[in-house]
DNA sequence: TTGAAAGCGCTACCAT
DNA sequence: ATGGTAGCGCTTTCAA
């Protein structure tokens, strides 16, 4: 059996409370027993105080979650959702805090199951879309949340994100204010099971995803303010956030007739894979979105929003919880990013 | 205060043990009584078990730990090591298991602690060098432990990687095979303090960490087998394993008189940031290693290794222990690809 | 400065 | 099918 620290404390001849401040209150006794008592313990083997017992004890766990609401392995795929962790894990870092990664199973009940049993502190939420029961789950356990979609906020809930829509929109715009009036949007699971291929949707709205609805509410504004109403604009269904599923959903709408002359794509990923498929087209103009570090060599315009940071503040709302919870929502800036994947109409 | 088990069992009117069994072992009761305790619990707002006390009392805890011997938050920016978790997290999700990154600190007590105070069920130590009292800490612990460098496996430790020396003679043997003879080994902190630059090593040995270390031996097999002695080669330390500080610390070499014509970096990403600073000097050949997904971009020559299949067969190894030990350590193939980044020696 | 007592919230065994 | 008992290993008052 491994030893306890009561077996310290036989051995040394103190009583249990003696050997754990020996640990956690080193103040409180004399260094001279404290030596005695560590030696002791090295002596038998014991490792320190067992951490799940501590943390009964103590009430707190010295580790927060990390949810996305996808699969764990598919976030590691994701440059945007990996350098959004990094971020996390920089400000946990400081805090010596521990991540704890918990793989969300596809069911509601089994996801929430997940939720109970992870054993942290409070939660970072990566929102994919498809993520209110998971926040129930965690509300219910009472711990602090923080959410990277607003939509999906609860008053009591921390938030930090971007204005998806006004982002949308500022390259929409630049692309409408280049002469694109043929246009086709290009999102990951736009209806939820929905095939790959252009798509009906009645407005941006339909999508269930916030974040792919903001992101199109935004390149709606931007060219209905154009003169393109909703329904001349082609939407575009991924199966999936990645070049292979974008290629696949895209290359019938550019290979029908009256292909589009831009696609704006809700992710730099997606619009990777428009570049990849749009070979035989030149003069195609292609937006991303996140400004990802494949997006610059690929000259992709795109909205740059801060990937690290959000991660950071992410943490930093849970570790270094604001004293007014007014500041608890945070609005991050997202920039325009120009480069020569965009271009004026070509005539033909 | 939040509600416990026994609230639930004393508004229900049965026993502690009757809710236990509610959650844990549905088949222990009628299915009646079940439906009355949960929906009980639910009125009272009970999330379930508490999962600190769950695993103090059961004994393990459904996590496993993840280590870099390194900055947590460098891990994230290191292409390989993110497709390495990637790997270790799709085997966890199909165990249910969730997954502890622990930030080690740099100071070697603060680190223990790190680990001593992880509740996890076993470790994978994705190793970077520098990593034997962190590991002595997790036997200390008598927790199951992989590791992915050979030299760092106690015999009860669990094992995978590659045979980093012959993979290393592979690419060298090619670049040595082009006829180069004048060249430079680039390594990440080939030695702990060294500033960025050329140094002197007396052999391959005097790299502390063992992935260097047996990387820059393969190099140097290779070349001695060419007739080039390990005198004659430049050893050339980088301080980080990063484009920028590759290319920092290669750009004197190229600078000098009597440049190489080519260089073995110990990474991809170390390779990557040769070609940074070689533009100027067209003809240089460099090589990598991992072969990452921006190798194939670059038309990087290297050596690939199974990232994910690295993580995977290493958390396999924690979630589904070999029935013989002897199957605990397992050596993974590599493979040379040759791209455009080699070529014979220019004649200048 | 040290120790005794009282649980943290839960589960597993053994009865009934 | 249900309940009683006995801790899991630790920390924290509080008193000595």
């Amino acid at each position: 059996m491994k030893p306890t620290l009561q077996d310290v404390a036989n051995a040394v001849g103190v009583s249990r409370s003696t050997v754990s401040n020996a640990y956690s209150r080193p103040d409180q006794l004399s260094a001279a027993l404290r030596a005695k008592i560590l030696d002791a313990a090295r002596r038998l083997g014991y490792p320190g105080p067992d951490p799940t017992a501590r943390s009964l004890r103590r009430g707190f766990v010295g580790a927060i979650g990390v949810l996305f609401t996808s699969e764990l392995s598919y976030a590691f795929t994701d440059p945007f959702a990996v350098r959004f962790l990094a971020g996390v894990g920089e400000v946990a870092e400081r805090h010596g805090a521990s991540l704890l990664l918990v793989p969300l199973p596809r069911e509601r009940d089994r996801a929430r199951a997940a939720v109970d049993n992870a054993a942290v502190d409070g939660f970072c939420v990566y929102c994919v879309g498809d993520e209110e029961h998971v926040l129930g789950a965690i509300r219910d356990r009472g711990l602090p949340l923080v959410t990277t979609a607003p939509e999906a906020a609860a008053p009591a809930d921390r938030f930090v994100g971007i204005d998806e829509r006004a982002a949308a929109r500022s390259v929409a715009a630049h692309v409408a204010g280049l002469g694109h009036r043929r246009v086709a949007l290009l999102g990951d699971t736009v209806l939820p099971d929905a095939p790959p291929g252009p798509l009906r949707l009645a407005g941006p709205g339909d999508a269930p995803r916030p974040t792919t609805h903001g992101r199109l509410a935004g390149f709606a504004d931007a060219f209905a303010a154009a003169g393109v109403p909703w329904p001349a604009i082609t939407v575009v269904n991924a199966a999936g956030n990645s070049r292979a599923a974008a290629a696949a959903a895209i290359a019938p709408v550019l290979a029908g007739d009256d292909p589009p002359t831009a696609v704006l794509a809700c992710s730099d990923v997606l619009a990777l894979g428009v570049l990849d498929a749009a070979g035989p087209h030149p003069g195609l103009s292609v937006t991303g979105f996140d400004d990802i570090a494949e997006a610059a060599a690929a000259g992709l315009t795109t909205v740059r929003q801060p990937a690290e940071e959000k991660g950071r503040l992410a943490a930093a709302l849970l570790l270094e919880p604001p004293a007014d919870p007014a500041d608890g929502h945070l609005l991050l800036p997202t920039d325009l990013v120009v480069r020569t994947s965009t271009g004026p109409v070509p005539r033909s």
